[in-house]
This record gives C-alpha cells, structure tokens and sequence, in this order.
DNA sequence: ACCTAAATAAGAATTGTTCTTGATAAGGAT
DNA sequence: ATCCTTATCAAGAACAATTCTTATTTAGGT
C-alpha cells in the first residue's frame, strides 16, 4: 500500500459518489500533486482486484468506482446524472426474479436501474404542476 | 427503411446472438458489399431509437445489439463469451428484489449476470472428474 | 427533370483506457 | 550501509470503439 494507492482508496472512501477515474484524479491531485492518470487507473485496478472496491460500468461512458462491497446494483439518475447504491432485499436473490436455465452457474451479476432519483423526480413533478397552473 | 437498414435489421434477426458493430458489419456486407462500418452504426441507432432493437452494454467491450423487444436481462459466459437472454419470471419485478428509496422513479433497468453457461459448466465439470481420477 | 431533405461513405477526430518505457523507490541479503 | 531484486510510478504513445465531418448519393415531392 504505497502513498498513491492509499490517496486513491482515501478519496474513493471520502465522497462515496462514484467518481470517475478522471475525477478521482483530480480529487487525489491535491493531496498528492505529481501523481498522474496513468497511475490513478493503476491504482484503482490494483484496489479492485484487491477487492477494495469495484468498478461501475455505465453503459458506454467513463467507468466509475464504487467502495462498497456489499452485494448491490446501481442506480442512475437521467436527469442530474447522479449515482447511487440500491441494496438487495433481505434473503432475496436475482434468481427470485429471473428465469435461468438449468445447470447454469452465476458468478456475479451487475444491475443498472435508470429514471429520476427521488430529488429529481420530486422536483419534475413540482414543475408540472407549476405549469399546469399557468 | 432503406436497404442498409432493411440488411441490418435481417442480419440481427437472422442470427439472433448478440453480435457487435463489427460483427454486423462484417455479416452484413456479403449482402451490400458497399456499406460502410459508420453506416452500421447509424442504422443500428436508428433502429434502436425507433425500438426495433437494444443495445446491451458489454462491460468496457464493444456493444452488442439484441432484436428481443421483451424486457430481459442477459447472461455473459466467462468461458466462451456467449451472450444469452435470460427472461423475467412471469409478474415478477426486479422491486421485488431490490430495496429503492420513496419516490424513486424507474424507467428501466439493465441487468448482467456473468459465469458459465450450462455447455461451458457441464464441460468444466466432466474435466474435473477427469482431472480427479489421475 | 428539378429541388429539397435525408441517408450514406470515407476517413478524421474524439474519448476513455491500456501499454511501453525508463526512472524511482522499497525491502531483503550480504 | 551498500548492493540487488522487484515492484511501482510517471509520461506519453498507442489503442479500440465510437462519433463527427464533409462531400456524395439517393429518394420523394413539385
């Protein structure tokens, strides 16, 4: 665990929002000026197989990294482009919801929700009814 | 719906495994010999926009484009690297599996599983019996 | 046939990420 | 303490997938 891996798990520990690597760059750049990009993706590799955190893949956009390591999916919200961590429900599996064939065998999976978060969605509608009154 | 988009289309339904740009492109062109990769592209969007197919996104790999209209998640093999459909269990909705917030809205979602699919996890397992009994 | 708008082809440009190379630093053996 | 080995880092080049730009072609309406 070298200076820049710690600054890297630092900063992705500081702000849980899932920050791009190019924004973990320049979070971790005030902290340690001379570090580069090559070494912000460096790091972020070595902490993922590490298992300290993991990536957030968001479609075909920049990945984004995420410390938790609790089993959950994400969610995306289309209006301010903000990201959050959905749980599972307690003792529920994908296989509650999704029909698989037999004898297939699932190492992980990685779910994506998209739409309004609750911030959003309240300010939307808040809106309409503001237009609906003109 | 010009002939490159009336050959694109074919070529996804034709053979309906998940092939990217470069794959369609490439089928694609023993019918029209002319079309261009950029081309591809463009009739895929359009066919996406116009909701005659989806784009699933493959991790940072490139996207692969899929003609099921239902709503379905997708099963990545880790051995061999095909894509299948996994579809939903009758009345069932990932709300049920997940925990959201209030007022979140979901317009839709995107859901990966990865492992082995059934041929791969059959074949790894005949070769670990065999492996056991050297 | 002409005009207009849309679609296509070709290649350049962009974006996000990975690779290559040489420099630097951290431990361990002598 | 010095040398040796190994891993890490920095910098920029390279790369892959996709998008953009521009000119050309095509199709449909007048």
């Amino acid at each position: 665990m070298t200076d820049q891996r710690r600054a890297v798990y630092d900063v992705l520990m500081g702000k849980r929002d899932h920050p791009t690597a190019v924004e973990v760059f320049t979070r971790v750049r005030e902290r340690v000026a001379s570090i580069s990009l090559a070494t912000v993706y460096n790091c972020l590799e070595t902490l993922t197989d590490c298992g300290l955190a993991k990536t957030v893949a968001d479609e075909r956009g920049p990945a984004r990294y995420c410390p938790n390591l609790d089993v959950h999916a994400h969610f995306f919200c289309e209006d301010c482009g903000g990201v959050s961590d959905i749980p599972l429900r307690n003792r529920k599996r994908p296989e509650d919801v999704w029909e698989f064939p037999q004898n297939l065998v699932i190492a992980h999976h990685e779910v994506a929700f998209r739409g309004k978060c609750p911030k959003c969605a309240t300010d939307a509608a808040a809106k309409a009814k503001a237009a609906k009154r003109n």
